[in-house]
DNA sequence: ATGAAAGCGCTAACAG
DNA sequence: CTGTTAGCGCTTTCAT
């Protein structure tokens, strides 16, 4: 590979000339610059960035841990953070944190080491002191995004899950149900609990509390839907709607359901959370809290970018607001609705 | 941060040593050994990876480039590649390209110049010989996945397109049916070519010809199924199955029989390609051909690796077989099936 | 077993 | 406007 040393050699000037006018700044006369220009297309010159990054002490590289790259929520996610970075030349190094503490550490580790000029991450555990002291010391932008709202963030990108799930029992609440059983995921995740806090709000609102729905928490799965479906037919508690804590878990809903011969939504209206890849071909199609997660990482990539460019921005946190579609999962609740089902439940 | 020079001040021996210890070859004592463990400690030194990777000219990054992170299918690829990778202390540095050929050639050119010490390319474009040079040049192992089977590669992984269309025809022609609809995808990426050449295949094998189907390209997109569906119905032309060119196409003709009061599989049988996440979804769930990406990520990365640690290491071209996922929405053809559909289909 | 020294390719004062 | 100089932090002979 030609160095910069060949470049000048062949242009007949001196190094720093040639550094010049790849990096755009100071003054150039017109003959060194077509001389130089000519050397680097005739030699095929690329600058080396590992020895621009050592001298200048920045790599161009922004670094984003998310829960899991192999999952369409957190892939949309990097999309919208990888169409902003590609706008701005910096190249995106990505880690999965697996929603484990040990790997989230392991993975915010492995990207200060590779000198990321500022960091995106989605973690969903605390930090450890250990860690968090690394980080300090290596003083970049930190921007975090949805899950655990960590103290290493100088800025926070949030899905709002609060006004989502507010939303989202608001809107039940409205069509008239008042026997309604929440499946939420994983309690230990801070966005669940968010999701909690706004159904109590809602619930509030209505003149009610927990302790008036069916509420069971589990993990975000399709089996966990099915199985907590099956647990609340069993109970023979009559509900006329259910509220999933994510399109995963509504889908085993609707396939529980199915499989008990419960009718949705006609004997049960069914909401989902996140609005995820499946959940408009979900049959009936799923009405469901839209997370925009795209605009999500978009958004944490842009303020991380603002925050490289100036370190002295300290932009606000920044929240998402998300969106209830309406699909055909939920209609309003109707007299006749709560007793039939549980008929059929019983026969099946 | 501290450097090498603090830890070796500190613990009273030379940056040499520290340096050896810190890689773990070369001769050292025990004494000195603990003397600048314990400095590291103190000081909580990391070594710098860029100036590590100027001296060394390794950088321990892979590069990736896949059509579209967003996508669940690419997603899906890349999180097979960061399991291996994570296992072997790699980062990955990931770019998309958007199956636009300058795209994907911008993309593998930051990944050149972020010094990767490899390349994965799912490319849908053939590559520029400008680009080529330049890749050339880095001199860097090189693994192609899927798509384009790029002369850029050491080595490929291909997935099985050819025979996992074979199979997919094969089997509608075994369940009966030979009034067939194929909608095949973009006709310009080699995927589509090679599924197109196991239909034909299949095809011959039953003393029949792409004439005696219904073909028609598109891209893949759910509208394009959508529609293709529709001009079919509207045609007249009689079908007892549609084989989709992959599952988003294929939910698009799911929607559009249903629009059209036609059943599922009752009338016309529907086959996929892919089982993307929402195939299970559907109703009635897809009967698909399974492409494995995640194994395909794994194995390229895989390949990569030993390429990278030994550049002598010259892999076969490995094909990941893709796998027919039996479902309900291909029935056997039934003799009063291919008339009723055509007049519900006026009807509605 | 360890240290000295050279240099990877580049940038940025500084002096002219 | 341009060249000289001095490193960035690390690895790797080569002596000792």
């Amino acid at each position: 590979m030609a160095t910069i040393r060949d470049v000048s050699r062949r242009a007949g000037v001196s190094r720093s000339t040639v550094s010049r006018i790849i990096a755009g700044n100071g003054y150039v006369s017109d003959n060194a610059r077509q001389a130089v220009e000519a050397a680097i297309a005739e030699l095929g010159y690329r600058p080396n960035t590992m020895a621009r990054g050592l001298r200048s002490n920045r790599s161009e590289i922004i670094g984003a841990v998310v829960v899991n790259v192999a999952s369409p929520f957190y892939a949309q996610m990097v999309g919208g953070m990888q169409s902003v970075c590609r706008a701005a030349d910096k190249s995106i190094l990505l880690a999965s944190g697996y929603a484990q503490a040990h790997e989230e550490a392991r993975a915010i580790l492995e990207l200060i080491d590779r000198s990321c000029d500022g960091l995106i991450l989605y973690l969903e555990n605390a930090v450890s002191d250990e860690v968090k002291e690394v980080v300090a010391k290596a003083d970049i932008p930190i921007v975090a995004i949805g899950g655990e709202p960590t103290s290493l963030a100088w800025a926070r990108v949030g899905i709002d899950n609060y006004n989502g799930a507010l939303d989202g029992m608001r809107y039940l609440l409205t069509m008239g149900h008042r026997d309604i059983a929440y499946f939420a995921g994983t309690l230990t995740y801070f966005d669940t609990r968010e999701r909690l806090r706004g159904i109590d709000t809602a619930l509030a609102e209505a003149g009610m509390s927990r302790a008036d729905i069916h509420l069971e928490a589990g993990d975000y799965k399709e089996r966990f839907g099915y199985e907590a479906t099956e647990r609340l037919l069993a109970s023979g508690r009559q509900v006329s709607a259910i509220f999933a804590g994510d399109d995963d878990i509504g889908a085993g809903v609707l396939l529980a359901l199915r499989h008990h011969g419960v009718r949705a939504p006609e004997q049960i209206s069914l909401l989902g959370f996140d609005d995820n890849f499946h959940a408009r071909h979900l049959t009936p199609s799923l009405t469901t809290i839209r997370q925009p997660t795209d605009i999500a990482g978009q958004t944490a990539a842009r303020l991380l970018l603002d925050m490289i460019a100036d370190r002295n921005f300290t932009p606000e946190d920044i929240v998402i607001p998300a969106e209830l579609i309406v699909r055909e999962s939920v209609i309003p609740h109707s007299a006749g609705q709560r007793t039939d089902h549980a008929a059929e439940a019983t026969r099946a």
